[in-house]
DNA sequence: GTGAAAGCGCTAACAG
DNA sequence: CTGTTAGCGCTTTCAC
């Protein structure tokens, strides 16, 4: 198959006898042109196969309608989610997604933050890393003007605008409900990380017992990967204590279920010995056995906030700060592995 | 924070006393700029904040640098880790990956297509939607000399290099297997489609079934979207037969986990009355009780594999034929879902 | 309402 | 080994 020339806007202004920028124009709807032309010129550029040249458009308006997206990891339910109410507006936008990890990694989070800054995206969208523990590596955007964007876990303390959920209230709530349920040992598992996201799953942790008369104990607070096998290996550690937890709660699904699956094959039954509780309303959640409560927000609704925040910002039809927090709600999703009554 | 103005290297030669040719050279690593001129360039650079244009550059050069990739859905565990198998070698060759999703439809898939042929991608890998029937919406691609792979679900009869799994082996071994373990009555569910993937598994069931004298029944063979909810109505509807199958093989885990947990709701025994196989071997089957057979591949590896038979294209450094197909191997991985014995 | 022309930042052919 | 220069295809002032 030989290869087709590409058509330019020089190609359609010399077959219509009008000038480039004519071309142009009414290409891009300007209200300048007649109605006529317009109709002409839209009507040559499908008949010839026309497509915009993108590159020498953004090289001409500064700007590459792309927006970037670092996350810790594609794999997750709640990632992908995001990512794909994200893409909806953002491809309505006209602009296009390049999305990149950062595999819970500062130095690759900075790395790709680099690798973006660099192919000069217009505006920046992360979840940060688990050891991701300043901004600096935003700075470079900050000082162009590109926006950045933090969503889900963010960070308090800066000039970003932050798209998430209350974590300490959604925490308070899953500790409050073991509570309820007549836990009286609930041990936390979380991450490894001095993200603020954590934190404040911990601060509502906290509230929740201090609220009913108990005390944090350090030992009942472990700290992992938060991954499933985490998970496993933190049940093994449970298991080996003097006075066994009546209740966990795991800062993620993954975990939650890696546990889980840890502590039925060593006979204990959850909830009835231990009650186990989870974050994310993950699909895994409703296949493992007991069925697990967990807190659930909508990934697919962040992602639209977060990208049309950004998009607002470029466009220059922002009503929102910097610097401002946007709440997201979420809500305790009560099942079996919680239940002790 | 005022914005900084953006460093060119028409900046660089001013204050370096040379030419731009040679910044631009010397930026390339050209050879026929000295050492010590090549240096100086790139500390200035570096010095000055200077980051290439790559607008300017593919305007020039007539290449973005892009990749497109169409996945039908993200959140599937194997797509997300084929898609990082894929950034790996992209982005150490240099080239950025944009994904869309077609959602399974075929529209979306040519929707998707059209735009990032707009966008002008230097290549394009797809794995195919269920709906897809023909590939002319990749043509103008081919036009164009833009290469296309396709990969895990691809078609045969095309011009396109193929990345994929002897589907028709693989679902012959499940079959044997559980055929081996006794089973009788084997029913199949697969995707409403007229791919080739699921055709594939289709005959390798038919070959092992025709192997062990038996024929297939078009009763036990049923159809859906393979989603969870799919394997629970189906697994409903296997309930309802009036000779139930002993045996479910399943063309994805997912629909194969919705099956169980229904056929376990209504008190039938899995592997004892009904013994259940998926496919993919994603993280959830070994959630599920019991844990379930299934067949695994590496997506990572299939990533990469696509993306750098890709990349050997555009670089001109191909030694593979187009149109030729490319198998990676599979394996089956034999848990309880499946043991009768 | 339309046209002429400059220039976005880079690469590469050509000349030296 | 280095410099000059012509575009790549588009948008956008400034004229008319």
């Amino acid at each position: 198959m030989s290869k087709v020339q590409e058509i330019t806007i020089y190609d359609l202004a010399k077959e219509l006898k009008v000038s480039v920028a004519t071309i142009s124009r009414a290409l891009n709807n300007d209200p300048a042109v007649t109605t006529a032309t317009r109709q002409r010129v839209s009507e040559l550029a499908e008949k010839r196969g026309y497509r915009t040249n993108t590159l020498a458009r953004g090289l001409r308006s500064q700007s590459t309608k792309t927006i970037g997206v670092i996350v810790p990891r594609l794999n997750s339910y709640f990632t992908s989610t995001v990512i794909t109410g994200m893409q909806g507006i953002a491809y309505e936008e006209g602009y296009s997604l390049v999305v990149l990890q950062s595999f819970e990694s500062k130095q690759k989070e900075i790395d790709g933050a680099k690798c973006l800054f660099r192919n000069r995206v217009d505006g920046l969208l992360v979840s940060l890393s688990y050891e991701t523990d300043n901004l600096d590596h935003f700075q470079s955007f900050i000082q162009k003007d590109i926006p950045v964007i933090l969503f889900d876990r963010g960070e308090r303390g800066n000039s970003l605008t932050n798209v998430f959920i209350d974590n300490k209230k959604a925490a308070y709530e899953v500790t409050k409900h073991l509570l309820e349920q007549g836990c009286k040992r609930i041990a936390h598992i979380t991450a490894n990380s001095g993200l603020h996201v954590y934190a404040d799953r911990y601060e509502g942790y906290k509230k929740a017992l201090t609220e009913a008369g108990m005390t944090v104990k350090d030992k009942y607070v472990i700290k992992g990967d938060l991954g499933m096998e985490a998970g496993t290996a933190t049940a093994h550690a449970i298991l080996k204590m003097k006075q066994r937890p009546d209740a966990i709660f795991v800062a993620n699904d993954n975990c939650a279920v890696g546990c889980i699956k840890a502590l039925k094959q060593h006979g204990i039954r959850v909830p009835t010995d231990i009650a186990v509780a989870g974050f994310n309303n993950d699909p895994i959640s409703i296949v493992i056995e007991p069925n697990l409560t967990t807190v659930d927000y909508q990934g697919h609704h962040m992602g639209e906030v977060a990208v049309t925040h950004l998009i607002d910002k470029l466009k220059g039809r922002t009503a929102t700060e910097s610097n401002s927090a946007i709440l997201l709600p979420s809500s305790l999703i009560i099942r079996e592995s919680s239940l002790k009554k």
